[in-house]
DNA sequence: TCCTCATGTTGACACTGGCTACTTTGGAGG
DNA sequence: CCTCCAAAGTAGCCAGTGTCAACATGAGGA
């Protein structure tokens, strides 16, 4: 799907004619299901229906499609942080630029949960990552300090406090997502998971609120994107 | 150190003597130098100088063993965690609270930072750990609910923005140690985390405060125990 | 039509790493 | 002194997995 490819030519004939993609897509799937350490070369080419170590054709080594995987795993992170974004309606400047925070943080929350391999895999060695996919891997973290931005303009949050506030809100979400996917909380159940959710960034958003003076009420925030 | 234990006997003999022991020392070595991927039964025979395999003497299998070396990556953690709490000297019940749990958030980076390997591993799978160190894997939240209780008790946080404190103090600690040893943020040196480790403390601690309405000042907790 | 070469296939190698049999040693109790 | 058995050793199986080398195929251009 967002390979954004269509089997485009022979699919059973020798030559594939579309192994870079499949093999692509297969790999995310199995990350997806099985997580980071699942990916191995030889089921890769099983599920493609295609030889082993047909994928030297198109990649130099294992990395090089671990790396290409992560990136896709990058961009599908960043794509549900949009998506997120976009559902707060608000018209009020300041209201609105709180509540883009608060879906920012549940829309990373909702992807390590429900695609916690590719999450995973994303964060797994950024190194690697960071080589290959610069621009995208550091798309959360640009994403991440617009809304901060937004908040300083509007005045709700102290340009003293902005200064370690990507790091701290980041931090926040992730180890959240960390913590209920990797044992820890993962005890909770989905209505739990969210309500200790909408309890960080309730507690996040009074303390940015307070940075300013600005009086805040968790109903500010928590009622918006549910779901 | 940790483990309590004074090479007894013979240790050069055919009989180790020891080895239990010895293994378990070797493999807390070995996670700490080069990460919990690096826990090879075979190698760890190499290190202590016995045959491969002489460690299914005293091990069922590689789980059993990986599961008591997660507890004492636990164990040191929850150690180092006292330590910094009692580091605390301030006589006022306020400050002190609040400055006491500043600190269990430093020692948590400081040990995520200092001991990489044995923190990934100590939260690697706690489903495992769970199992074993029922006890041990839950102390740094109950050394984490006993601040927040004090902070309570003192009157500096409401007992609503209580209910998932919890969570929240320990998702930002772990997100900000996770994102620092893991890649993301692991680019900052030392002066940059701690001031970034800073920024994070403080934003807790006002958001507490502001949920009595308590004024708060960053310098009432950045200056304690630095170092 | 035929050649070429990217794309796949087959087969094997190297190496890791957990685990199993079976044997040997030697300290401790009788 | 002797015997037993926990503890350690030796040897090797086996499965998994990345990778290389040599060969096969067939689509598309000359």
């Amino acid at each position: 799907m967002l390979l954004g490819y269509a089997s485009p030519v022979a699919s059973d004939s020798y030559h594939h004619g579309n192994l870079r993609t499949s093999l692509l897509e297969a790999a995310v799937a199995t990350v997806a299901e099985r997580g980071p350490q699942a990916l191995v070369l030889r089921d890769l080419a099983r599920q493609v229906g295609v030889s082993h170590n047909a994928a030297y054709r198109h990649f130099a080594d294992r990395d090089e499609l671990v790396t290409e995987v992560a990136a896709i795993a990058m961009e599908r992170l960043v794509a549900t942080l949009h998506e997120r974004l976009e559902r707060v309606s608000t018209d009020d400047p300041v209201l609105r630029a709180r509540q883009r925070l608060a879906e920012i943080g549940r829309g990373y929350v909702e992807f390590a949960v429900a695609e916690t391999g590719l999450f995973r895999l994303a964060f797994a060695s950024t190194a690697t990552v960071a080589t290959a996919g610069t621009s995208a891997s550091r798309d959360p973290l640009a994403l991440l300090a617009t809304c901060l931005d937004e908040l300083v303009a509007v005045g709700f949050l102290s340009p003293e406090a902005r200064v370690d506030a990507e790091a701290t809100c980041w931090s926040g979400v992730h180890g959240f997502s960390m913590l209920h996917i990797d044992g820890a909380l993962s005890s909770a159940d989905d209505a739990e998971r969210d309500a200790a959710l909408d309890g960080l960034l309730v507690a996040i958003d009074r303390s940015y609120g307070a940075s300013t003076g600005t009086p805040t009420e968790p109903g500010d925030i928590v009622s918006t994107g549910k779901g």
